[in-house]
DNA sequence: GGGCTTCCCGGTAACGGTTCCGGGAACCCT
DNA sequence: AGGGTTCCCGGAACCGTTACCGGGAAGCCC
């Protein structure tokens, strides 16, 4: 049998598909895609032969295998993405919502995830929702509309009821990142430990002499501030001095740091030591320190949360409550992976939080 | 006339198209999508008649949209968007092919990018190549299997074969980043003129007294790494006074600022200024700095290239060669959408670096 | 030599949409 | 009344794969 090509009448004429695998000498590069189609025809198989070659399907015999696969090579056919994805019902790709990729802490999750999703070939598609809940569910039905695989969040919010609906309408399996869902959504976590950090650092400030510290933290709608302020809480109730606390939740950004710690810091009895608990809360509140000409590790004491340059380099070196930040992204990504691939069921893994002292936490001044 | 639904004899028989829109009280969420199909069915009109409401096609009746909308909203209907994808031939999605998603200047390239993108419904791919050009080449083709309207490109290399072979097969459009092409690749490109704002540095440094500068840079394979050699080259070449250079090109990582860093302030004739040319190269310089002791603004004067916090609120505070990096990503997107939409041609935009003084740079010491 | 496997292969119906074509009905004009 | 538009709609081809079904040919066994 010899099929003959193409078929006869189109209704639908777009691109004429000829002289398939020819480059045009001005138009460098813009070669025609071949499809299973022409290789089949190539071959002088069926549609259905090729299709059986290129996924090892074990009905093909030596000669078979060769012929198409000489054809394919000689045509470069390659297998279009997108009708795999349609047919088979999956994109191999999975759809990342993070508050702001500028963050170095969301950067090193996604270079983390990345890796470890590109490893097992699929691919990354990220969302900034700036922090905006409204945006977390907008982006959440707009993965769900692109047909992702899975999701990777970082939510803006844990409660926000649009969101946690939006999520619970989702098909494919969704990892939350630092953040705790209520159970019946389903959903995988990863999350930090970050009591064990904070009640380190607390004691250390306190064992130093502090008794009176705040805390600058990012939102109570998101894990990270919760576990913090109440890990300090747990601290201060369970030692026997007399501590003072002064604690300033809000949201995650330099512009609060700032606003925080001028606050703070310009009253009249102002704390001795102030812990930031985040990179851009850091940032917020050096800029004040500095304007008001106090010196950290001598007429303040400072601890940050989550390693940055700017923390280990600067003078003298921040004390840090550390987690490895890349490290996240991989867990999330593994979680995600083992739903996809291996059918494991939604589960949350833990990952600690260790504080490392350094010159910015001293004996408060006398 | 009264189509019946489903045909009867199918080849293909996997989950059962039952109860479409009904969501089971134990897997809440895992409503089964609606098909264009079942819509067509309950309003009991055709298909393409369904189709015309939806794509806002002219030929449609009010009754006819009145019909189809109820049933698009009673089934929750949403269109596939792998399926339109496949039979439109485009995807609504661009691929970005960095270097490493946690260097803060791409984190925000990608932050500007994917805002325009998005607002312009396109969705972003990531991919992080690494610092490899292999890697380069092979996501550049990945995304292209992938069938990525266009894409965006950070590389690793400009003159990698290879890559460039790949980026010449590609079909989409391509913009460059702070990257130069060869003409026949037909790739846009967003640059920064890197001249200006190193002239202006070095010419600062020699005002001061500073004979002896070095510049530790990246790699000369791509731009920036060459554009600010040159620059520097030509500042000392103008001047009247004798300056002496030290050129250190490498790779753009701590690993190579702390390396060159260390190689050329060991040494029994140390400048009296330093260069480094990125906020990588600035953390391995630091690093250095301080265990070699020498302070900065006094025993030796220091320049970074790119904003970070870490220059900023560094004591005393860094001269930077700034650049607006958010802005790079945002003209970058919006020159592949001028190409996607707009129809425009390749082109290649020139964005200005200016330098910003600040208390690193001194009089070197008598 | 007939019946039963086994091995392979071609045909074909999907996946879920888009778009072209043709044609019926209503309207207009002369 | 007949011919030409205009307005809408249904039918069908097609985008590029996958996977099921059926069947021909060859091999095996008694």
């Amino acid at each position: 049998m010899t099929r003959s090509g193409s078929n006869g009448g189109s209704a639908d004429h777009r691109r004429t598909p000829v002289d398939a695998a020819a480059t045009s000498p001005v138009t460098m590069g813009a070669r025609r895609r071949a499809s299973m189609r022409e290789v089949a025809d190539l071959a002088d198989v069926a549609i259905s032969s090729v299709s059986r070659v290129l996924s090892g399907h074990p009905d093909v015999s030596a000669q078979m295998r060769e012929r198409v696969l000489s054809a394919v090579h000689r045509l470069e056919y390659e297998p279009d993405f997108l009708a795999q994805s349609l047919r088979r019902g999956q994109t191999l790709s999975v759809g990342f919502v993070l508050a702001d990729i500028s963050n170095p802490l969301m950067a090193d999750i996604v270079l983390g995830a990345e890796a470890v999703l590109r490893g097992a070939g699929y691919s990354l598609l990220l969302m900034n929702s700036e922090n905006d809940p409204r945006m977390d569910a907008q982006h959440v039905r707009f993965f769900q509309s692109r047909r992702v695989d899975g999701m990777l969040l970082s939510l803006a919010s844990e409660t926000d009821p649009t969101t946690l609906e939006t999520i619970s309408l989702t098909e494919g399996p969704a990892v939350v990142i630092d953040r705790r869902l209520p159970e019946e959504l389903g959903a995988s976590a990863v999350v930090n430990d970050h009591g064990p950090g904070m009640e380190a650092a607390v004691e250390h400030l306190i064992d130093l002499g502090h008794r009176r510290i705040a805390l600058i933290t990012g939102s109570t709608a998101q894990l990270p501030g919760r576990e913090r302020m109440d890990a300090m809480r747990a601290v201060v109730a369970r030692r026997p001095e007399r501590v003072e606390t002064i604690y300033r939740p809000g949201s995650f950004s330099t512009e609060h740091g700032e606003g925080a710690a001028r606050e703070i810091l310009s009253g009249p009895d102002r704390p001795t030591a102030v812990i930031a608990g985040g990179n851009q809360l850091l940032i917020g509140t050096l800029k004040v320190l500095r304007e008001q000409g106090l010196r950290v590790g001598r007429d303040i004491s400072l601890v940050t949360c989550d390693e940055v340059p700017l923390s280990e380099l600067y003078e003298p070196p921040i004390a840090t409550i550390q987690r490895e930040t890349v490290g996240l992204g991989r867990v999330a990504a593994e979680l995600l992976l083992g739903r996809l691939v291996g059918g494991e069921a939604p589960r949350t893994e833990v990952l600690p939080t260790t504080f490392l002292p350094r010159p910015s936490c001293a004996s408060p001044p006398a």
